[in-house]
DNA sequence: AACTATATGGAACTACGATTCCGCTTGTCA
DNA sequence: TGACAAGCGGAATCGTAGTTCCATATAGTT
């Protein structure tokens, strides 16, 4: 008897070896593919990049959802991270603040499975990163709140502006037109930040 | 013999009546329709809205996305009257600016499907619109050459940036989210535009 | 009123892509 | 080295929504 209880419902539980390696490559596989197609990239060629069946794709992740959820929550929890970084850096808080947007953007603008978690398109995939998300926000709350008390951020910008923005400037990368250019559009996001 | 020459392939043939009519129902319907549900309206929804079958849509529209572009043209058009408009007044320059970007993103916030457009989602949307938003940004260029003249607007802008900016403002309407508050984003948008 | 080119309605057809199913394969454990 | 549960592949299924087709209806004309 070696079946053990699980911790949540997601935990990996004790996969065969063979099953651990093929979720990794299905993950990795549905990065790529993502990343490259956005939200219309096919189960059949995540299961193709990753060398397997469809069939082992939806072994591991129930729905097409599942699986860009599962992407997507990776995504910000990598965005979390940095924000802890930031944190622990012994930079200005303002020019922390402002690496990590450009950091995040730069991942974003390779990513465009990214670009539509962060623009909002999809309630689901909006809700169910929800956590995730809440991590990112309240660690760009204390960095915001030591800009504050620096004062080298514009007094009335809260989290949610940033959030508001970044948004903007994800879906400025999707378009592909003469004068588009989401680094210039982030540049002016960033010296609006400012104090005046 | 009543037959006459067509001056574009697009210009209203002389219908029949009844033609007539229902090709400005649809339309209305469409833009209702559109408005409401984005991208993934339905052709079967816009042909009951309008009270007629499906093959009607299909006998004024070759396809969904033709009827698209139509709307699509409709609304760049309005926002390209409106910044004529705009370029008539004896308001000042900036703040004329400031008003139409304002009322087109209201009329956006209402929209669904302007919203997308705007936001730049479906390469062919885009490029069909092509000649109308080149209106308008011919017409936002004045209004900006203006701006700069009185000093009244900060000096490296371009119709460019206003284009991005608005997209970024679009692509946050879409979001239901705490603190995603379109009007809010734009006031600081619009904040950003003034000279340091 | 008859005639005919235009239009119309909506059932049927298609294409596409997510998801299911099941016979076969392979780790794992005794 | 069996035995068997866990895992796999991929053809087949299913649902959806855009598009086509044609028998029928109607506006405009003589």
């Amino acid at each position: 008897m070696t079946t053990e209880i699980q911790t949540t419902a997601e935990a990996t539980r004790q996969l065969r070896a063979d099953a651990r390696r093929n979720r990794e490559r299905i993950l990795e596989s549905a990065r790529a593919v993502f990343a490259e197609c956005g939200a219309e990239a096919q189960m059949d060629d995540v299961a193709a990049r990753a060398g397997v069946g469809v069939g082992t794709v939806y072994r591991h992740f129930p729905t097409k959802e599942a699986l860009m959820v599962e992407l997507m929550r990776q995504k910000f929890r990598l965005f979390a991270d940095r924000a802890r970084e930031a944190l622990e850096t012994d930079q200005e808080p303002f020019e922390a603040l402002v690496g990590l947007l450009r950091r995040n953007a730069e991942t974003a603008a390779h990513d465009a499975a990214t670009q539509l978690a962060i623009a909002g398109a999809g309630e689901n995939l909006w809700d169910q990163t929800q956590a995730e998300r809440e991590e990112l926000l309240e660690r760009t709350d204390e960095l915001i709140a030591r800009a504050h008390r620096a004062g080298t951020i514009r007094a009335d910008i809260q989290a949610s502006d940033i959030a508001m923005l970044m948004c903007g400037v994800c879906s400025a990368m999707s378009v592909t037109a003469p004068g588009f250019d989401w680094e210039r559009h982030l540049d002016l996001v960033v010296d609006m930040l400012r104090p005046r």
